[in-house]
RNA sequence: GAGCCGGUAGCUCAGCUGGUAGAGCAACGGACUUUUAAUCCGUAGGUCGUGGGUUCGAGACCCACCCGGCUCACCA
């Protein structure tokens, strides 16, 4: 296919030719409207219950939007325009127009931008309508959307024919996406709405939003394979953020007690229906607390956003109910694994440990320490089947190099993980701060990379050293803002929450 | 990384065991001054993902590659 030259772009460009012979400008500057196409509605239905039908007195509006969809009738014509708010019928006669203007209608397209002046009346179907005194082309389109065709919204839902619904295009061309599919911005709109609610729910409760950096030296907090990238004139390696961790507790130990940064974090990562190269994170750290009365802060935020959102504290994910109304589930790690495999797990050697498992048909390798082989026998066998919001608690040591040892259990850490429809949605633990252990830690870490594991945690000195000043007992949790995106506007792939997802060429 | 499915007009799709491409919508021309998937009549539009191969003949069969989706693996 000639994308560039087809048969639609050389009749749009004939359109093009005679308008700039008319006195018809192509691409205004600036249009006035008073109204939005949403309040044009609204204020017809308002008319009609507080003048009721007398029709006489005229309501003047001026709106802007872009031409959906144009039905003519020779002497007149019905078009819908479409603005932020919503679309708004518009109507065209040539007594009220004139015939240079309505002649001119028919050297418009669909995708066109338009500004309308005009009275609003109620044609005789009921819909709210502005009758068209003078129109302006605000924008001229020279590619044709992919426009389906909607079927009346009144009782129908707004059936689409047609339309534009390749993944692949919607993706590579989110700006058609959005432009013809309403219910792809409703979604953007909520995305907004869920991180502006959760910034609110963190001001409120007197966090401090910062910004820490994305260009790293040392890369941490998280285990994964970064982006690496050089600065030229300091000749140094540096590396795509994967985390924020490190850096806010070290605001921590600075004294400023409740900080959060929402941020865009890298992994150099496979990519799925889970995951995106770069991604939105939360990060919340507060000064005395541990990870109890984080779940309970965590369960008040999710309930918050949800509501808020939503309007209700249920709502329904890929056919499954959801229901975000606090306290959500505990389910303590060991006991869950020991229960489900018959055998005590906390006692079991790591020889052991990896034959019982490799029965249960749980992938596991022969060289896999303790932890890492509850860790994954509790994702294998307990995890799908947590759908309602749940707390997974007290991991092991060896796969937290950063959270704080249990205070009953020592091979466990005070850590959760809130899975909600089978997916992981935030991390969290009571903080590492005793900065011999956290070399101790670190150290482990460099011996499993030795080991081969690719994303190990590597040492950081600084980060060690800003935990000998002291950090106070401190409660943190990372959240993935665009897995609960998906949650709360039941998309099923990451990247229908990520408005431009990374593709390949 | 592996398996399966897909890439045909601007969009959504059809094209049977190989005979050189079709519909709906959009577009263009015409009729129609309250329509709403407007309607009616007419017209045009395709290097069938890319590159090879088999064949008298390939959208279809074979091979390789590119892009996407799903599942699994890996991974949070």
């Amino acid at each position: 296919m000639n994308d560039e030259w087809n048969q639609l772009r050389q009749q749009r460009q004939e359109k093009i030719e005679k308008l700039r012979e008319s006195e018809i400008q192509l691409y205004a500057y600036n249009y006035p409207q008073d109204h939005t196409a949403k309040e044009v509605v609204d204020l017809l239905n308002q008319k009609d219950e507080e003048i009721g039908t007398d029709g006489e007195k005229q309501l003047e509006v001026s709106i802007a939007g872009r031409l959906l969809s144009i039905r003519s009738h020779g002497k007149s014509s019905f078009a819908h325009i479409e603005d932020r708010t919503g679309k708004v019928q518009i109507y065209f006669k040539l007594d009220i127009l004139g015939k240079d203007m309505f002649e001119a209608l028919d050297l418009l397209d669909l995708g066109d931008w338009l500004g309308v002046n005009g009275s609003i009346f109620r044609t005789r179907t009921g819909e709210a309508t502005v009758q068209v005194r003078d129109w302006t082309l605000l924008s001229k389109s020279v590619r044709q959307l992919p426009l389906g065709k909607t079927q009346s919204e009144e009782n129908s839902s707004g059936t689409v024919y047609g339309g534009f619904s390749n993944v692949e295009m919607r993706y590579r061309q989110r700006y058609a996406d959005l432009a013809v599919n309403p219910e792809v911005r409703e979604v953007f709109r909520s995305r907004s709405k869920i991180i502006s609610t959760l910034r609110k729910f963190l001001d409120d409760r007197d966090f401090l939003e910062v910004e820490t950096p994305v260009l790293q030296p040392i890369y941490g907090g998280a285990a994964a394979r970064p982006f690496v990238t050089k600065h030229n004139s300091l000749d140094r390696t540096l590396y795509l953020r994967i985390a924020d961790e490190l850096y806010l507790k070290r605001l921590i130990v600075g004294g400023m007690g409740r900080v959060y940064e929402i941020s865009k974090d890298f992994r150099n990562e496979g990519i799925d229906r889970f995951h995106n190269p770069e991604f939105t994170m939360l990060e919340f750290y507060q000064a005395f607390t541990d990870y109890n009365e984080l779940m309970s802060f965590t369960e008040c935020m999710l309930s918050t956003v949800v509501n808020e959102v939503k309007g209700s504290l249920e709502l329904e994910y890929q056919g499954q109910n959801i229901n975000f109304k606090g306290p959500f589930d505990r389910v303590s790690m060991l006991p869950a694994v020991s229960e489900i495999l018959g055998e005590d797990a906390g006692e079991l050697r790591p020889t052991q440990f990896y034959e019982i498992a490799k029965e249960r048909g749980v992938q596991v390798s022969e060289n896999w320490g303790w932890g890492k082989l509850l860790d994954k026998c509790f994702g294998e066998l307990v995890q799908p089947s947590l759908i309602q919001p749940t707390f997974v608690i007290d991991h092991p040591s060896e796969i937290s190099p950063l959270a704080k040892a249990h205070r009953h259990t020592p091979q466990l850490t005070e850590r959760f993980e809130l899975f909600i429809a089978g997916e992981e949605i935030a991390n969290a633990f009571s903080e590492l701060n005793d900065p011999v252990e956290q070399r101790a830690r670190f150290e482990g870490q460099e011996r499993m990379k030795m080991d081969g594991d690719e994303e190990t945690h590597p040492i950081d000195e600084d980060y060690i050293r800003a935990l000998e000043y002291g950090m106070p007992p401190t409660g943190g949790l990372g959240m993935g803002v665009d897995r609960l995106t998906m949650l709360i506007t039941n998309q099923s792939a990451i990247r229908d929450v990520i408005l431009f997802p990374v593709l390949r060429d």
